[in-house]
DNA sequence: CCAAAAGTGTTGAAGTTACACCCATGC
DNA sequence: GCATGGGTGTAACTTCAACACTTTTGG
């Protein structure tokens, strides 16, 4: 492919306005962690996290892009992504730790840059992500332990983070967090861990059945130093239902 | 001011990349109207309608250039604006009569653009939207009238809508398309429209009453040919607390 | 036998739905 | 007096919140 060629010039060049991050949760059966990457450039900086992310290609749909990002940053390959929206502040670079990494790996580092942020939820078990491209590492980290990271990132993050609780309201968005199987004491936590407040086990565990968005298996836990608690599975007949038409309890 | 004036050059320059769009609601008291700008190229042309919307400056905040672009266009001012998010697919702006009026108003009519969108709702009677800059005219076209829009505007509006369905069952967000009295009648109406079906009477009525957003007047309809209505204020006290914290009518 | 989490029902309160008739006014 | 939309109450049903004890297992 040669740059000159006008069709492949365009997928190959960087659009050095627009760039996607992309909020990725995930859920080790006890909290909610963000998928973060450490910016590799000098180790006398002080090293600070930021969410995967960069420039999109010209000829390069967002979501497109949003995936392949998050690839490139971390191993992480074919998630549901959402749309959280677009954060386009002038000053929302101006930091001068920021500054100082964008002129030290873009071309444009003071160009004004918009990004478009995409959320998923993620199966943490059945994704190790990896270090790769500029990323000099991508780590799982608990929600509740970040209280900074770069850019508008941390902006991003808790904006991300209430689309999320208000979508857990009218959809059954939980399932892609939690492995095939997994125990209604599970699916509480994590419930719990996306709202941030303890729910009562039994009303919970109603709910959850008559929505029928679960299946008991034949399993049950083994070895567990108490009561084995019974598997659990999603139907995904009605899983898909509700997908489409939300829980609709609204009082109208 | 110089063009030659760094800072100054930066607010005077386009972003050729970024543009704005508004989906602006508005409620006759019988059916939801949006506003829409006529092209105005040559005449021969088969007029197209498009969502109020164009470049943002270079030094301009996304929200600013909303506010901005929908004065420019319609005379519209300081209206709420909520983003509905971002639209980027690389074919956005390839229909044939799409390009050809890019040709005609762009300096870099191929580039490819990504459109913020912005939805808000507004009093039709308190603004009168007028032509202006480019826009041949603006007008309140009913919802339901609209079946094709220019560029991707169709899709952009088909998501606004959404998303102010889902908000509508969370948020008292009518109140901003009514005069500042009102029938609960006509507030009931425009909940039908938003929500695209018949709500009872009785119930609506009750419901409304209960969350104390609304206040009796002294003041009743004349010169109605029936029982003249009582007339309703909003409680602005009651209506801020529920924007801020949602119906919250979920069951966990 | 002890610690740990699993599992299970009921009750009172609140909210939701459905439904039909009389009222006040203009013409 | 008639057409029009305004305004009102109740009963059956569903949903929600709160709450405590027994069970099964590993160690």
């Amino acid at each position: 492919m040669s740059l000159n060629n006008m069709s492949s010039k365009n997928n190959l060049e960087l659009n050095p306005r627009i760039s996607v991050d992309c909020v990725i949760f995930g859920f080790d059966l006890n909290q909610l962690k963000v998928l973060v990457i450490e910016r590799s450039i000098s180790d006398s900086d002080k090293q600070i996290l930021t969410l995967p992310g960069d420039l999109i290609y010209e000829a390069e749909n967002l979501e497109i892009a949003a995936d392949r990002v998050l690839f490139e940053l971390t191993g992480l390959e074919t998630i549901f992504l959402e749309q959280v929206g677009a954060f386009g502040d002038t000053d929302r670079l101006n930091k001068e730790a920021d500054k100082k990494w964008l002129r030290a790996v873009r071309e444009e580092p003071e160009a004004r840059v918009i990004t478009i942020a995409y959320f998923s939820l993620v199966n943490i078990h059945e994704y190790a992500p990896q270090a790769s491209s500029f990323a000099k590492s991508a780590a799982w980290i608990p929600l509740n332990e970040i209280d900074e990271l770069a850019f508008d990132h941390f902006d991003i993050l808790q904006t991300a983070l209430k689309k999320l609780k208000n979508k857990i309201r009218i959809q059954p968005v939980g399932f892609n967090l939690l492995p095939e199987k997994f125990t209604l004491s599970q699916l509480q936590k994590l419930y719990e861990a996306i709202l941030g407040r303890e729910l009562d086990k039994r009303n919970f565990r109603r709910k959850m059945l008559k929505l029928q968005l679960v299946e008991m298996l034949e399993e049950r836990q083994e070895k567990v130093p108490h009561k084995p608690s019974q598997y659990f599975k999603f139907n995904e007949t009605n899983y898909n239902i509700l997908i489409e038409n939300g829980f609709d309890n609204f009082g109208f």
